[in-house]
DNA sequence: AGTAAACCTTCTAG
DNA sequence: ACTAGAAGGTTTA
């Protein structure tokens, strides 16, 4: 059937399993448009800027094919991959100190290796979360999808499937009032005026362009300038600052990690109802002075482990060797070395 | 400054 | 079948 896709062969960039897991990283809740491709659960299909991809991998590679067929050179190719991964930064030694200084943490590294922040593009990373607020992944996925087809364009056809960018801000700021009629008409809710009204004061900031220069800002300014926007409070500000503007120490705390806050590290917060602005800044603060400039990478191996559909995910295929005992170390004292082998 | 209610829609536990 | 609650919060009062 897909003999076309099939044929072609995959481009191979090296990258240990241990460092990036696709089937975790793809699916907890940092980008939404990531579908495994045919029913194969080792192969994620998506886009990313102008092209879409289709990712896979083995143990010791990365693995991708494009389209439509594309006369760029690989080397870009590679690079723009290897960047949106962030591979550069090496897993295995910031998780060696995390779970040193976290036992938490230690319990649940070796099933949840791999996991490690996307560096998406601001734009789609903005507008995504705009449409997260007191909503569940199933629908952000849709309503995420939904932008892109409406106000994106299509870039290929497969089997009846368009495949569409994320919208530009121009296409997002076109007519404000239109594009949240629009919106609303296709079930946004008040997430319509959000991200009408959000795109509108973007381009009039210069656009992408002023996202991206973002990134060149300390945490506390950029971090100002996004609250400008409208739709986004602290938390959707601190997702965006970790996962699209380099912020690494960038803590989104929702009512997940509250709940873990309150439940393994900060009792006295069960008090709360609700995250205050002291509560957020407090949890924040600790798995910072925690985990240290790397604390967002290491708040999203907890959020991931913690998410239902991801909880009893298969541990890595590598780790064989499996000490089929569950649950026996009661004192909690880390002096077992098991050999969870590593090379 | 800090707290409470309203906000769209969909899915689910009871 | 029917309803209250929650879902990766933010805004307004």
């Amino acid at each position: 059937m897909d003999v076309v896709l099939a044929k072609m062969s995959w481009k191979l960039i090296p990258c240990l399993r241990s460092e990036l897991r696709l089937d975790i990283v793809l699916k907890c809740g940092q980008s939404f448009r990531w579908k495994s491709f045919n029913d194969q659960p080792d192969q994620w299909i998506g886009v990313l800027g102008s092209r879409v991809w289709l990712l896979s991998q083995d143990q010791d590679h990365l693995k991708y094919k494009t389209f439509p067929k594309a006369e760029e050179d690989s080397g870009a190719l590679d690079a723009f991959l290897a960047d949106y991964f962030q591979l550069k930064v090496k897993l295995q030694p910031l998780y060696k100190v995390w779970a040193k200084e976290d036992p938490v943490f230690e319990k649940i590294s070796s099933k949840f290796s791999g996991v490690r922040m996307l560096r998406q593009h601001p734009v789609e990373n903005l507008f995504s979360f705009i449409c997260s607020s007191n909503n569940n992944i199933q629908r952000i996925s849709s309503m995420v999808e939904n932008l892109c087809i409406h106000f994106g364009t299509e870039i290929w056809k497969h089997e009846g499937v368009s495949y569409h960018t994320f919208p530009s801000v121009e296409q997002l700021a076109k007519n404000p009032m239109n594009v949240e009629k629009k919106l609303r008409g296709l079930g946004f809710g008040y997430r319509a005026a959000y991200i009408a009204k959000s795109a509108k004061q973007i381009a009039e900031n210069g656009g992408e362009e002023y996202l991206l220069k973002l990134r060149t800002l300390p945490y506390q300014e950029a971090r100002d300038e996004l609250l400008k926007l409208t739709g986004i409070g602290p938390k959707v500000a601190d997702c965006v600052l970790l996962m699209s503007l380099d912020q690494t120490a960038a803590i989104p705390v929702d009512t997940h990690m509250f709940q873990i806050a309150a439940n393994k590290y900060l009792p006295h917060l069960k008090g709360y109802k609700s995250v205050t602005d002291k509560a957020y800044k407090e949890i924040g603060d600790h798995f910072r002075s925690l985990y240290g400039d790397y604390a967002g990478w290491a708040h999203s191996v907890l959020f991931s482990a913690d998410l239902k559909h991801l909880r009893d995910i298969e541990s890595d295929t590598d780790t064989r060797v499996e000490s089929k005992s569950k649950e026996s170390k009661s004192s909690g004292s880390p002096m077992l070395k098991k050999r969870k082998k590593r090379a």
